[in-house]
Parts: C-alpha cells; structure tokens; sequence
DNA sequence: CGCCGTCTTGGCGGCGGCTTCACGCCCGAA
DNA sequence: TTCGGGCGTGAAGCCGCCGCCAAGACGGCG
C-alpha cells in the first residue's frame, strides 16, 4: 500500500470522476502517491486502516458525507491524519462545520489546482513542523522545549521559571552529573545570589518531578552535583 | 460568473468607454474573461460578490471613487483579490494613498496596454504563489486567514487588528511559547510603544476567545512568554 | 468640517506565586 | 563527638502578571 514516497501519500475521497482523476493525476505528476475512494464508506475504510499523510474529501459524498467520515476518523478511529474538505457552498456556516468536524483546511470549488497542491503542502509541513520539536526523555519524564510543557506518565507538572531551566540544564546533560557552579552559572550568571538558593529549587523541583512518582529520577552525586537519569535502565552501549 | 477560464477572471471598473473597452477587448482577446463595471458602487458590489483573479480599477469614478471601492472591499467584503489601480496623476502622494488603501500595484495613464497585461499577469501569478489562506485551529478555536474570521466553538468572533494580528502569530506558531519581544517585534517591528501594551491585547483577546468558553486556550509561561495549546492535548511523544 | 464610535495606549493597583534566605535535621566520616 | 555536606521546611519580600479604566488617536459618516 505504502509506496516509498517522498512528497507524501494522498488519499483522495471524490465521487466525481472527472474531479477525482484530475486532482489525483496532477498529484502524481507532483510525484505523490495517491490512493482513490468514490464514496464515503470506503473512504473512511481506507483512511482508518492506512496512515496517508493528507486526505483529500470531498463533502457530498455517496453512502456517508464528508462530515461524517471526518467526525469518525477522528472519535472512531483516533486518527489525527490531516483533512482538506472540498465543499461546493461557500457559505460560512458550511465551513465552520467542516472545520467543526475536525477538517484542517477547506477549498471552496470550483478551485485552481496549483492552489489544491499548495494546501496539500502546507498541510504536510505543518504535520512535520509539529514532530520536529526538540523534546527531551527521560524514562517516563518528557520535557517538550518548544512548548515548554512537562509532563510525567502522562501527567501535567507546573514548574516555576528557574525550576524550569534547571530541569532543562539536568535534563540536556543526561545522564551526565552536572556539577553546582555550572548550574549556578547557568541560570544566574555572575550575580548569583548570597546563600546557596539552588538547594530551594532543587527541593521543589523533586517535589515536583519525583515525589508523586514512586521512582526517582533526580539523583545526588556526592561533592560532584546532580544527574538526572532512570538508574533501572541500563547505560547507552 | 466565474467561466472555466484558464488565463483568469478580471473585473474592470473603468467610467471612460473608450479606455473600458479598449482595455476589456483586449484582455479578452488574450484569453481572459471580462466583467464590467463603470460607476464604484456597481464595482463594488461586483467584486464583493464575485471572486475575481484581479480588479482593474479607476482612481476616479463616480458614485464612489477607486480608493473606497478598495478599502471597502478589503475592510468589508474581507476580499483580498489583487487591485490594479489606473490613477491619471502621477504625483507621489497619488501613489502611496492608493497602496495604503490596499492596491496591490498602479498604473499611470496614459500607459501601454502590453503594460497592463504584463501587470495583470503579474499579479495573477503572485496570488497563485501566495500561502496567506490558511486555516489554523487550536482544539475549537478557529482562524481562516483568507476571510480573516475567528471561531470558537462554531461562534463568531470580533477582534480588533492588532487583537488578530496577535492572535495569528500565536496560532501560527501554537503549540510553542513565543516571546514578549518576539510578538512586539513582529506587531510594532522597531517603534513600539513605550509601556507594555501587549499586555493589555493580551487582557483583550483573553476576554474574547477564552472568558466566554470553559477552558482557557492563550496560556502564561512565567518568564518566558505565551503559548495558544489544547491543554488536554499532551505534547509530541 | 465636526461628531462619534472604536481601537490603542498608558497607568494604577493588587494579588499570587516565586525566590531567597534562615534555621534545624540527618548521616557518615574522622 | 564533631564536622561537613546535603536535605526539609516555612516565612518574608519582591516581582511578574493581570484586571480594569480613561484619555487620546484614528477613521467613518453625515
């Protein structure tokens, strides 16, 4: 099913022939795969068993509506695949509802090809804008840099801002022991403060990261600093 | 309206017979489709209504002259379609009050009508080019940038200029944290304002997409900036 | 040309959370 | 037992951010 494909793989859900062929020849001369369904229910087949990159629907369709195969896709089968709607009407409310649906764009037809392949490609770069995050791991700790969220088994943690960087310095570090003075450095430069506030933030940073959780992953390293690391695991070899 | 028309659809709004059709024949004979207006108010409602490739349009008309057809049809109609205007003074003033207004370029008459088409296709091509319509979505927060309209849960929502501005950077870049001086920057570019006023856009956008709505999508990141994310959505993994 | 509504800007006050710091404890080593 | 290194905890002050508002700018309209 999947060809070895660098632009993409499209699945395009359209009972017109004429449409249907058009867009999915010009894809392919755009060096896309694509894959064909002529009415709703074996679109949504297609879609739920295969991973496409987008999918092409149109709204009125034979057997299941646009709307319905997207609502499915996504309560259904989880898929996050990305959706452009082709629609007829080009009356807002048909789009809000499209978009309701869990479409990721729309095209209002009648429509330029060139215009179809450009949102076919934004759609594509947005997907893998999304995965390209510099994300940190830890065992089950994930620290996404991009939306500086924190989350471990799943859960949401709240850190204060230096609680967040030192996090990021230990986790960037890991499984190295990063020493005091480094970190220090790190988050206050020169002026750092009298009395050795770090222990305050590593407190509340185990507070926040070890203590709900019944392994720790935030360690001490007598006289040489701190590491953050899953000790059950075995070293990278 | 719209005929499958491969070179493009313009609409000329031109109160001069001779110079209209001289210049719709033209065109005409060259491979486009032609629509005719000869006062604003007519052109107004023929551009508002229809989608054209490009509008050439007369700085002086009558019943409403070129420059309102254009503010108009951006700040009303929330058209974006290219306009040519063909303005018969070539003062600078002339120039820079018509691409404030909106105009996507100009010509001085008299002018060769190759020039014309040259620009016609110029622009034609631009818009083709242009990845501005874009639909973005935040769990059910919606911005479709071609018609610069905003949706929350299928409601409609006003916002100010700079209140979508901002609300586009950050759904342009969600789910990442982005920087008070990065949204200043790209709001204001160098002059921006003495006290921090963002924070106030902030207050107002804030009131509008997340205080009518049980869950707050615009998120504080201490320190760090703000964030547009589906909280219940966990991050990349 | 002047009226009027809307958007932007700037300011003020307040609250809550963060940072800092101090005090006391534990534990192992000398 | 004492000392050094590290940890737990709580309190105080400060800073960051927010809610709200009013004056000024801007633009539309008669």
């Amino acid at each position: 099913m999947r060809r070895d494909d660098p632009a993409g793989l499209i699945l395009v859900v359209e009972d017109n022939r004429n449409l249907s062929e058009m867009v999915g020849e010009y894809l392919e001369s755009k060096g896309f795969g694509v894959d064909y369904a002529t009415d709703g229910q074996d679109g949504y087949r297609l879609a739920a068993d295969n991973s496409y990159d987008v999918i092409v629907l149109d709204l009125m369709l034979p057997r299941m509506d646009g709307l319905e195969v997207c609502r499915r896709l996504r309560n259904e089968a989880k898929k996050s695949t990305p959706v452009l709607m082709l629609t007829a009407r080009d009356t807002l409310n048909d789009k809000v509802v499209g978009l309701e649906a869990g479409a990721d764009d729309y095209l209002v037809k009648p429509f330029a090809i060139q215009e179809l392949e450009a949102r076919v490609r934004a759609l594509i770069r947005r997907d893998r804008r999304q995965v390209s995050a510099e994300v940190l791991k830890v065992a089950d700790l994930v620290l996404d840099t991009a939306s500086l969220r924190v989350t471990r088994a799943g859960q949401e943690i709240q850190l204060s801002p230096i609680g967040l960087r030192l996090l990021t310095i230990l986790m960037r570090e890991s499984p190295r022991v990063v020493t005091r003075r480094d970190i220090e450095r790190e988050i206050w430069g020169d002026g750092l403060p009298d009395s050795d506030t770090l222990r305050s933030h590593l407190y509340n940073l185990r507070k926040a990261i070890d203590r709900p959780f019944d392994r720790p992953l935030l360690h001490t390293v007598q006289t040489a600093g701190y590491r953050i690391a899953d000790l059950d695991a075995p070293p990278a070899g």
